[in-house]
Order: C-alpha cells, then sequence, then structure tokens
DNA sequence: AACTATTTATAAGA
DNA sequence: TTCTTATAAATAGTT
C-alpha cells in the first residue's frame, strides 16, 4: 500500500527506516485501538525501536500489569517472576515464625502474668527457673564486675588528685619558708615574682581544704587525721 | 476499508464481532510481524477476546518475558509491580530487624557469657536484674501452681478411691455376715457365690489400704493419720 | 472460508 | 517532521 510495493525486510536506509517506523507505529496503535473498541478485547502492544526508545498501547481502562498479570496466569510455570515472587513469600512467612518463636520465648522468659506460663508443664517450668537463675546469676556478675571497674577506676583518680594535691601544697610550702630548702637569694626571689598569683591561688583553696595545710596542724590534729583517712579510703 | 464504512464502536452481534476480531487480530499479527522485520523493532503484542482466548505475537528471536523486563526497567517506578517488590523487600528488613533485636533481648536475658552485657550500662543491668527477679517469682508461682494442682487432682482421685474400697468391703462384710441384712436365704446364696473372687480382690487391697479400713482402728491410730496427712500434702 | 467493493494504510515525493 | 497522493493492503458485508 503506497506508490509502490515492499519487500518485507529491513530497511537498510536509517532515516527511511525511522520514517517507516514512525507511520506503521501510528498505524498498528490504531489498529489495536479499534480492535479494543469494536471486540471489547484487551490489549497490550509494547514496542521498543532500534535504539530503543519505547511505545506501548493499553486498551483504555486496563494496565500493563493487569495485562501482565493475567498472561501470567494463562502461560504459567515459564516465566522468572512468579519464582521470585514466591521465595519471598517463603522467606517472609519463616521469618515470621521465627519471630513468633522468639516472643513466645521471651513472653516465657518474662512471666508475662502467668498467661504465656499455661502451656508449659512442670518440668518444662523447673528448668526455666534453672536457666533464669543461671542467667540472673550472670547478670548480677557483670553488674558487680561493672561498679567494680567503675569505683577502681574513681579510686585512682581521687589518688591521683590526692598526689597532685600534695604536690602543690608541698611547692606553697617551699615558697613560703624556703630556708627550708634554698640558700641561694636569686633563686629565691624569681621563684617568689612568679608564684604570688599562685599564693591567691591556694590560699583560698586553703579555706576550703583547710585541714591538708600542715601549719594548721596544732590542736585539732585528731581531727585532721580522721579527715585524712577519709579522703583514702 | 470494505463494502461499507464502519464507526468504531462496539460490535453488538457476537457472531459478527468474532468475526471481525478474527479477522483484525490476524492483520495487526501481520502488521507487528511486517514492522519488527522492517525496522528491527522489538515487539509485544498480547490480546484477550472477550471470552479471554489468549493470543500473543512476539518479535521473532525475543520472549515475552525479555521485553517485559526490557519495559519494567524503562517504566521503572510507575509500574505496580516494583513497589509490590520494593513493599516486600522493607517487610523482609523490618522483619529481619526485629528478630535480631529480639535476639538481642533474650541474649541480655539468659547472660550469654558476658559478651551480650557489655553494651549495657550500670542502669541497665540493675533494671534488667529486677526484671529478670520478678519473672522467676511469675515462673515461681506458675510452677507452684501447677504442682499444686496437680497434688490436688491426686488427692482427689485417692479420696473417691476410698470410697470406692470402703463401699466393696462393706459389701463383703454384707455377704459373710448376711444376717446383719439379709433375711432371705435364696438371695444370700446367688451373691455369696458371685461374690467368692471379690473377696480375694479386697483381702489383697486390704493390705496396702489397711488404715482406711474402719475396724482396723485401735492402737496405731495415731500413725494412720499421719500418714493421711501427708498423703493430703 | 472465499469473494470483492470499498475503505484504509502507507511509500515515495515534496 | 508533515502533507500529499498514487497505490498496496485490509477488511465489511455478502455468498
Amino acid at each position: 500500500m503506497g506508490r509502490g510495493k515492499i519487500e518485507i525486510k529491513l530497511i537498510e536506509n536509517p532515516t527511511n527506516r525511522q520514517v517507516t517506523y514512525s507511520k506503521r507505529r501510528n498505524g498498528i496503535f490504531k489498529k489495536a485501538h479499534e480492535l479494543s473498541v469494536l471486540c471489547d478485547a484487551k490489549v497490550s502492544l509494547i514496542m521498543f525501536s532500534k535504539n530503543n526508545k519505547m511505545h506501548e498501547y493499553i486498551t483504555p481502562g486496563l494496565s500493563t500489569k493487569k495485562i501482565i498479570d493475567q498472561y501470567q496466569k494463562t502461560v504459567g510455570d515459564i516465566d522468572l517472576w512468579r519464582s521470585h515472587y514466591e521465595k519471598m513469600l517463603e522467606n517472609l512467612k519463616k521469618l515470621k515464625d521465627i519471630n513468633n518463636k522468639l516472643r513466645r520465648q521471651i513472653r516465657h522468659r518474662i512471666g508475662e502474668g502467668g498467661l504465656e506460663l499455661d502451656d508449659l508443664s512442670f518440668q518444662q517450668l523447673r528448668s526455666l527457673e534453672d536457666d533464669m537463675v543461671s542467667s540472673i546469676a550472670k547478670i548480677r556478675d557483670r553488674k558487680f564486675h561493672v561498679i567494680k571497674t567503675r569505683t577502681d577506676t574513681c579510686r585512682k583518680k581521687v589518688r591521683s588528685l590526692e598526689q597532685m594535691n600534695g604536690n602543690l601544697l608541698l611547692e606553697l610550702c617551699v615558697i613560703h619558708h624556703p630556708s627550708f630548702i634554698f640558700h641561694d637569694e636569686g633563686e629565691e626571689e624569681s621563684l617568689a615574682n612568679g608564684a604570688s598569683t599562685l599564693y591567691a591561688f591556694c590560699h583560698h583553696h586553703s579555706h576550703l581544704n583547710h585541714h591538708h595545710i600542715p601549719h594548721h596542724h596544732h590542736g585539732g590534729e585528731e581531727e585532721a587525721f580522721k579527715t585524712d583517712d577519709l579522703r583514702l579510703a
């Protein structure tokens, strides 16, 4: 149908081919639509051109998915999709089962108002109790370990702070009674200059921690020692 | 194209419609094939007639599955399959997550070699321990309930058996001392014949359950009561 | 299913 | 691309 008859074989000229593709595509779509309407048929027409441009016709009121579903049903086992889908469904079911079992186990272990325990025999209850007892022992061990580690760490910190404190105090003492250690006056003076602010700092702190300062040792010596002991505990 | 022009609307006459469907179907298949060959296009044409007979054309060398796969790829997000599939994947992932959480919870409750408890803080450990203690209490309650129910049932059985035993013995007594109740000699004889084996049975059982037999009450009454008490515990 | 008058599709050209 | 048009192809109604 055209100015001349053509052979049905690949059109070599790309332009020509493209033109023919467009024209015939429209033609076939029109025919597909006419078939849909005239005969109330379901038609799915999917095409890819040589350069992979896609075009499709679908009977109005339908979706490609619906047609393909019906196709699957009709053709049956051939396709790849169904098996995929069914494997997933199976997987889903298995996971749900496992989930339920786990939940049951937990409910048993929680005791859940006695409702969940109804289906356990006396022996099962006994062994569950044993399990729980040993589990609780493990949890207590772990708890003890955590608290022990924590207190150990804390104690170490306290020790190191005490050490620092002691060192600072010692330094202060040296500044106030340089004769105990230093005999070179030049060195003494340079130290005194640099330590003036340090003195203020330490004096301030001596109010808060007055029991650490050695020259307070006179009448209340007994009490000072006691406090010291507590600090080291 | 035909003897007369036709309107594109449903052909009401079923025979006519069927004929037209056949003719046009062939026409469209031919056109689809020509397009495939002339333009090297991939064509998938699937049709269902009004009575759900299926017909399909596929470009030679291709499969419907391949075309559909390419269709999926191209159309992508629009179609329903993909979303179905992705919903399933999501579901699967969620279930796996829940699963893992449940497992972790169980492992925590079991104590699992202290490895699983590492990531719990002291406070968490404390509340876990509390939980476990209350759970174990529930389990013990349930255990107690089970054993109590069982012993109660057992006790009831024993009572009913005792009753039967007593009744049987009473009957035997009547047979051996018919003067207490019966005065008709014919009746006595028929009963005695039938009860000779029954006597042996009862005698045997009276050894096992001698403390239930009323005429044994004399010196060892105290001990008999004790045994009874134990049975009822 | 075959025929055929007619409509429709389209190849080639513009 | 789109329009035109001569001609091939498809097909509605008939047999």
